[in-house]
DNA sequence: TCACGATAGTCCGAAGTTCGGACTATATTG
DNA sequence: CAATATAGTCCGAACTTCGGACTATCGTGA
């Protein structure tokens, strides 16, 4: 077993989890695509602007655009106009991406507690920590 | 400052590695995509049978076929037939392919030596170890 | 106050990615 | 040795992503 890059070691236990998250939506008729799901978990329950959502998933505002049509023609997220800058919108969850919402957390609460059993409760604690720790170098979208 | 979930918080610093290295990759002339990356990463020394690469990835086998073939293309993977298994191939990296690996390196040396430098030795040491033990339970590939 | 550079978002078209389904060839198994 | 499983490929469609160009609005400095 070759010794993996830390990058690569972080990819694993994600992809896992997002795996596990977009099949219990699917199972529950709600079928996202990946590239949909990851800019849906990044809409907090405040709204965000289509650009910093762009700034945080790493895409160009012309994808962004285009996942967040499709997310929106499904339902799950609405645009209005942001009254504070004319040019810009907010993006918000509806009551039907709240389920999606409410589809998920039990999910990756269980994952997170599969993955407490294996860890044991300090390490995973750990992790969370050092992970949260090293946002303030690694994330684009931290203001 | 939402509380983010574990799988989301792993991804974070992961793309920003992904993104490292395969810009300086760019800078020396190779532009890799991503999604060629993320297979040409997976591949060993000591070569891997493409359905052993998809499932690693997660990417169907008609997928990692296309990525192969750019790969194969840009002359960074060679694919021979396998000696001990007549319907299979093994995929090896060219000479081409190990600048890839020698450049890609020192990127992620330096990486994990800022985030070592953020988190402390200490902390850095058990992120690395967490992570692998956490390899286990979430790697669909590990055999 | 207003011209001008910066920012928010959109439209268009091309390239890259991904998959489902169907197929061939080889291996394994009972 | 027939039946089933596995390795990989071809084809075509849908999705994803981006570069470039565009409009509208904002913010700023003269």
């Amino acid at each position: 077993m070759p010794e993996l890059n830390l990058g690569l070691l972080l990819f694993i236990p994600y992809r896992a989890m997002e795996t596990a998250v977009v099949a219990d939506l699917a199972r529950h008729g709600h079928h996202l695509s990946i590239a949909q799901a990851r800019v849906f978990q990044r809409i907090g329950p405040d709204g965000i602007r289509p650009s910093e959502l762009a700034e945080a998933t790493q895409l160009t505002k012309q994808t962004l655009g285009s996942i967040l049509d499709q997310l929106e023609k499904a339902g799950y997220v609405a645009r209005t106009p942001d009254p504070a800058d004319g040019r810009a919108r907010v993006v918000t969850i509806t009551r039907r991406g709240q389920e999606l919402v409410d589809l998920s957390l039990p999910v990756v609460e269980e994952m997170e507690r599969a993955w407490t059993e294996h860890l044991g409760p300090e390490r995973t604690r750990q992790l969370r920590e050092v992970l949260v720790d090293l946002r303030e170098i690694t994330d684009p979208f931290l203001d």
